[in-house]
DNA sequence: GTCCAGGAGCCAT
DNA sequence: ATGGCTCATGGA
């Protein structure tokens, strides 16, 4: 990927697609990283469900990635990233953003179906991200049956609670971190539940502590094959299919991870099955077979056109 | 009050 | 293998 240098970044936005006025961007100076990229839709990217910690501040987002605070847009033809320490080493961000993904050829590697194509053509320029593995699998076995404004509020108590404070901007509130797994491994359950976790809690707890004690490798199941991560991550308690779908999709590189959570459940059924009920062992089958080595994005447009569809229908009903 | 949420584990068929 | 039940918690 390409890291040009912060004054490479302003480019006079002869943007195809929009413009909104520089002074929009609510960072100070000139972005720290830049990327050249047509459709990157943040707010589908950062809101819908893969990650928890984004929040929107103006038309850009700021959030905390592998310890530090970040701010991102895309509004001027660019992805711009933000960072406080503007001397240091740009630390991966290109790697969590993906940013030199070749989407139009991850859409080529889709099947060529009447329900993907709608989806795809709702959801242009949802992106997949790769996430801190250890983050990334605490706050799936926080997902559980919750909503994902539950689980962005539990990661934020958890957060402000245990995780290291991280350098900010000028004047702005303080940030923390997602904790460790040897700060996690450290609380007691009670702790743990104080953070409103319910049952969750000692789930929790032993993930940390398995990682903490080297137990479980989880950086090292990115060099093995899906099913092994996918096992591997199995055995821990609380963590079932779905959940080890997540982490290997959304943190260890394997973009045919298929994660069927309720939703995805409600989609396939609904677009591909119509008639009859296929056995979930039959739908998981379909799952792996039918939607290629990127099945994984192709789960992500199916989830989120469902939900804009669903919101779309709550809207429609006067709320 | 009732139902549901990016589930998982356990137990009885 | 499959179908129920339970596990906290908060919002609609």
């Amino acid at each position: 990927m390409n890291e040009p240098g912060a004054d490479a970044a302003s480019p006079p936005s002869t943007g195809a697609f929009e413009a909104p006025p520089k002074a929009a961007l609510p960072f100070a100076g000139p972005p720290r990283l830049s990327w050249p990229v047509t459709d990157y839709d943040l707010e589908a990217t950062l809101e819908g469900g893969q990650a928890f910690r984004w929040r929107r501040r103006g038309g850009a987002w700021e959030g905390v990635v592998r310890g530090r605070w970040v701010g991102v847009s895309a509004t001027r033809g660019a992805l711009e990233v933000w960072t406080v320490d503007a001397d240091g080493p740009a630390g991966g961000l290109a790697e969590y953003f993906r940013a030199g993904e070749d989407l139009a050829a991850v859409h080529r590697s889709f099947p060529d179906d009447a329900p993907l194509r709608a989806a795809v053509a709702a959801c242009r320029g949802l992106r997949l991200l790769r996430q801190e593995p250890w983050e990334c699998l605490g706050s799936f076995i926080l997902s559980s049956t919750k909503q994902i404004p539950h689980i962005r509020q539990i990661v934020e108590t958890l957060c402000a609670r245990y995780g290291a404070p991280v350098p900010v901007p000028a004047g702005h509130a303080p940030a923390f971190a997602f904790p460790t797994a040897e700060r996690l491994a450290a609380c007691s359950e009670r702790e743990l539940r104080d953070c409103r976790m319910g049952f969750r809690a000692p789930w929790l707890r032993t993930a940390a502590q398995r990682v903490a004690s080297g137990a479980l490798d989880l950086a090292g199941l990115s060099a093995g094959t899906l099913g092994g991560a996918r096992a591997a991550l199995m055995e821990l308690p609380g963590v079932g299919r779905k959940i080890a779908d997540c982490v290997c999709l959304f943190s260890l590189g394997f973009d045919a991870a298929f994660p069927v959570d309720v939703w995805v459940l409600r989609a396939l059924r609904r677009l591909y099955f119509p008639r009859r009920r296929p056995t979930p062992r039959g739908l998981l089958a379909f799952t792996e077979s039918h939607f290629g080595p990127h099945g994984g994005h192709a789960q992500q447009y199916l989830f989120h056109h469902m939900r804009l569809q669903a919101a779309a229908a709550e809207g429609a009903r006067g709320t």
